[in-house]
Order: C-alpha cells, then sequence, then structure tokens
DNA sequence: TAGGCACAAAGTGCATGCACTTGCCTTGCC
DNA sequence: GGCAAGGCAAGTGCATGCACTTTGTGCCTA
C-alpha cells in the first residue's frame, strides 16, 4: 500500500480525505444526517482509519459534519432555525463584502466584475442554468475577494459551503435566472458608482431572496434524510 | 494508563486536548509561532500522539494552529495584514450583532445587560483592570447572544477567540478602562432605544478603537514571537 | 404479551510500531 | 577555508491492533 499511495497523493493523505469528504457533502452527494462510517470510508479510498478519522475530526471542528462520541459521525444534521441564521449571516456578509468591493476594487476588478456580469446576459437568455450557476458562484466570489479582507473572506466562502447543501436547484425556479441576473446588476451598478451603502443593501437583498427561494428545497431535504450507504466505488 | 485515564477524563481524550491546547493559544500562554511539538504533548498531557495529532489537526481547521507537512505544528502567525482583516471584520461582526440586538432583544436581556452595565461602573472607578476585562467579554458575549442568530454567534466567537491572543493588555493603556466603558454606554443606550442603525456604528467604532489599542502590542508579538519550549506540567 | 437481561456483533477510541521526511552535522573534496 | 554529499537523529504520517462502548437480538420471566 504504502508505494501505491504516492502515485496518488497530492497534499497528506487526511487533506485528500478532508476534501474528498467536503466535496461530496457540499455537492449534496453525501446527505445531511447520513452516516460516515470510518471502515466504509478507509476502504472506499483505500486508506486506514487514521486519515479517516482525522479528517472527520476537521471537518467536524468546521460543522461540516457532526460527531457523537462513541457513536459515530453523520454529515451536520442543521435544524431550520439554525439553517435560518446561516442565510441570514450569509446576507450580512455578503452585505459588508459588496459595501466594501464598492470602496475598495482597484479598476481591474471593477472591469472584469462588469464584463464577465454582462456576458452572463447571454446565459440568462439561453436559459443555461448550469453555466450560469458556474458564473454566480464566480460573481460572488469577486464580490467575496473584491472586499480586500481576507478573513472576512475566509468567513463567508466558508459559510458558503455550510450552505451549500440546501441551495442547490435554486435556479430551477421558473424565472429565477432573470430576477438573479437583475438582482446581479444592481449591486454591479452600486459598485461602479462607488456607492457602499446602495451595494451592501442591494447585496443583502439578493441573498434573502436566494434564501426564500432555496428554503423550500431546504425544508424537502429535512424531512427526509434518506439514510444511503454510499456503496459505489 | 488505559485505568488510569477514565479517572480524569470528561469528554473524549481529544476533545480534552483540543480545549487545553486552544485554551494555552487563546490565553496566551502559547504564542504565536511557537512549535507544537506531538510527543512533548503527548508526554505533557500523558496521552499518545494520536489524540494530539488529531487535536492538532482540528485546532489547524479552525485556525488556531498552523501545520506544514512533515514540518509539524506551530501556534498560527499571522501576518500584520491578516491581523488587521480580522479586527475589521470583528468590527463589523460587533455591529451586526448590535444592530440585531437593538431589534430583537428580549426585555429581559435588555434589563441585564443595562443592569450588569451599570454595576460595572464601579470597576472603572476602582480600576479594577482584570475584573473589568472579565465584565467586558461578559458585555460582548451579550451583544453576541442577544442577535438571535445562532451562526453570526459562532462566527463571531470564533473569530475573538482568533484575536484573543492579539488583544492582551489592551487596558493597560491608561484611561482605556474609562473609555472603554463610555462606549459601552453609547451602544447600552442606543439599544436600550431600539436604535439599531446607532446601535451598529457605535459597536463599530468601539471595536475599531480596540483594536487601534491592541495593534500596539500585536507588533509587538510578531516582532518577537519567542520560542519557549513549555515545560512545567 | 410485554419487559428486561445477557450476550454478540459492529464500530469507535486510543496506543503502539514502523516507514518516511526533514534538518543538521560530519566528512571528504576542491 | 569553503562547500557539497552523505549519514544520522528527531519527528511526522499512517497502519494496525486491542479495549471499550453502543446497539441489536434472542431468551427468560412475570
Amino acid at each position: 500500500m504504502s508505494g501505491k499511495r504516492s502515485l496518488i497523493r497530492s497534499g497528506t493523505t487526511v487533506d485528500q480525505m478532508v476534501r474528498a469528504i467536503a466535496d461530496r457533502i457540499v455537492t449534496g452527494y453525501l446527505r445531511p444526517g447520513e452516516k460516515l462510517d470510518e471502515s466504509s470510508l478507509a476502504a472506499r479510498f483505500e486508506v486506514s482509519r487514521t486519515p479517516v478519522r482525522e479528517a472527520l475530526g476537521q471537518l467536524s471542528a468546521i460543522g461540516l459534519v457532526e460527531r457523537r462520541p462513541n457513536r459515530g459521525a453523520i454529515v451536520a444534521m442543521v435544524t431550520q432555525e439554525y439553517l435560518a441564521s446561516m442565510f441570514e449571516s450569509m446576507a450580512e456578509l455578503e452585505a459588508i463584502c459588496a459595501r466594501f468591493s464598492a470602496e475598495r476594487m482597484t479598476a481591474g476588478e471593477r472591469r472584469s466584475l462588469e464584463l464577465e456580469h454582462q456576458a452572463s446576459a447571454r446565459l440568462v437568455q439561453l436559459r443555461a442554468e448550469e453555466d450560469y450557476e458556474y458564473f454566480n458562484t464566480e460573481f460572488h466570489t469577486r464580490l467575496y475577494r473584491g472586499a480586500h479582507n481576507t478573513h472576512i473572506y475566509d468567513l463567508t466562502v466558508m459559510t458558503r459551503s455550510r450552505l451549500a447543501p440546501f441551495r442547490r436547484a435554486q435556479f430551477m425556479l421558473p424565472g429565477r435566472l432573470a430576477k438573479s441576473w437583475q438582482e446581479h446588476d444592481v449591486i454591479v451598478t452600486a459598485i461602479m458608482r462607488g456607492d457602499a451603502a446602495a451595494a451592501g443593501k442591494a447585496a443583502r437583498d439578493h441573498v434573502s431572496i436566494v434564501s426564500e427561494a432555496s428554503a423550500v428545497f431546504a425544508a424537502a431535504d429535512a424531512e427526509a434524510p434518506k439514510v444511503i450507504r454510499s456503496a459505489r466505488r
């Protein structure tokens, strides 16, 4: 085993496990409440239980998984109340980022924000949900970076990843694509004007709307946390 | 060894290690840059390296320690730039908490906030830095809780603990005690009025001032990250 | 039939051991 | 005397093993 590993490995084994498991949680492949069995995960990724345990520990430290002593780990289940608090926080964090972005983005950042935003209009016309989803993520990341505050960036990205499992399919709601673009447009305009207050408010409103759109799915998820033992390799 | 442990243990061994190490970091007993040797820590706490490793992993996940693959762990060193970003985030987070507190605190929460605040005036007159420090922490925690948003609470507490090593001795600056109380007073008054905007602004300003006060010490710390191997038991 | 008791199986928690990496120090060479 | 190569000690990374906890299941009893 020792020899084979080095071919696959990029960081340490533990890091890989953290990324692998986090990715499956964030993308919704592993669902809230689902059991995370150490031995199965170890077998699945062809490592021993030790790095799996460490990975689960780290994931629980950042809140993506929940660990009950002697009773194993599950993908973090989130109460409706805590979920709401995360959405609200997200709105506030994005508001801060937008505000700071309006004040601090460099000319280059502003330009590419605007360009990309205009380019994405096409995706809306084409109703290209998948592609727009990708662009949407990029757009928000630009805001986070534009705030020029690394810690806010960290907090925001962290919160977003914890929310990710609950905001899948937000663009499936009819007309959501176009509305999203228009809301982005308000934010971009405010930032280009350097109007911090307006940018903040627009960003907060935007997220609030997304929250409500997502809440539907979140509720559905919470009701039926099907426990599917991941079997395939 | 196996038998003896159970006497001491409260949570799992790993949890204890996390708390123990985090505590030493937050209180400044372990200083930024200081080396965290797995074997020494294991010996010191009379456990094997495994739980120590897991604890270090978790602490690195939340940013309190830094891990270099194959090269051990150190107490997280923070660049001046990142430190500044944390202080700025803190100001924004506290502003959010204060705003929400003004809107959402229950009558009981408002009452006890005000009472405790008034009571602390005595500590200022007595120049009881230590006691005031404790009260100060309580005061801010009340704000975080008063926001009635668990996730914001988590983010804020987390950021505060990461800042803790750098804000020691903030009340040693002459006159800081009285000024701090007055700033709190502005916040309390705004909250009692239910004036969210004013409360937010007052909280932000308050933290900004603390940041500047702390920055002095932070800078001093960063210059001389003495590596002291913790020896006592 | 319901309630509990004991035992078994599964799975977690930690200790230990070994391979590997890193940094330092020595040795030999120019 | 300076410098590179090689070897050594210290320390990390992961695998494995064993003890302990939890949970499920069958059997016994009232």
